[in-house]
DNA sequence: CAAGTGATTAGC
DNA sequence: CTAATCACTTGC
């Protein structure tokens, strides 16, 4: 049985619990064909409102493109980076708190085909361990941004089981050179040994 | 290890 | 308006 996430997983306050409970959990994206397309989460990264400075949202900037993380909790964040990517980000809390949870990166569940025609890599380890990847293998672009968790487009569910304090890991965030005190904060999580996190 | 790609942002 | 930067990936 798998359940969906309702909007009390989402709208708690606490975003560094999001970010360890959304381990394990599954995003479901429908290809155009109806097809289920999914990945178990592996790895996660916490980005927590105006005081962290690796944030979008850092001093309550507020732009167009970080107006989605002000959003209510359980609204996708997905913006377009380094000329060719995407990432998508789960908002977290209460509206007006801009607070979100990046998903790094993914073990293929169902529609591994539809992701093998959006990345023809070599070897299916390739196909969502990281970011970018997952959201080509996944289909999710910029319309998907401020799209709710809740609807019919892309969604998340329970798989019914936890994962285990024992497996998961703490860790710097990635990329985040720029962010002075806040670079070591141990605020991205991943599952232990598990080969589609995007680095060990 | 460096190139690539273009939206976004700050600063003038 | 201009220019630097970027929560990355790939191929050398």
């Amino acid at each position: 049985m798998s359940a969906w996430l309702n909007r009390e997983f989402y709208t708690r306050r606490n975003t560094l619990l999001v970010a360890r409970q959304l381990l394990g959990k599954r995003l479901v994206v429908p290809a155009s064909d109806g097809a289920r397309v999914s990945g178990l989460i592996v790895e996660t990264e916490a980005y927590m409102g105006p005081q962290d400075k690796a944030s979008h949202a850092f001093n309550n900037r507020r732009t167009k493109r970080t107006e989605t993380m002000y959003a209510l909790g359980g609204t996708a964040y997905v913006y377009f980076i380094y000329g060719m990517y995407f990432q998508f980000n789960v908002v977290v809390g209460a509206e007006d708190i801009p607070h979100a949870v990046l998903v790094r990166g993914l073990e293929p569940d169902e529609g591994v085909e539809w992701m093998r025609v959006r990345r023809p890599v070599k070897r299916d380890r390739e196909l969502t361990s990281g970011p970018g990847k997952l959201c080509m293998a996944l289909g999710i672009d910029r319309t998907f941004d401020r799209e709710d968790l809740l609807g019919q487009r892309i969604w998340i569910e329970d798989v019914g089981h936890r994962v285990r304090a024992a497996n998961i890991v703490a860790g710097a965030r990635v990329g985040i050179d720029y962010a002075a005190e806040y670079v070591d904060k141990p605020w991205r999580f991943w599952i232990k040994d598990n080969p589609y996190v995007s680095r060990a």
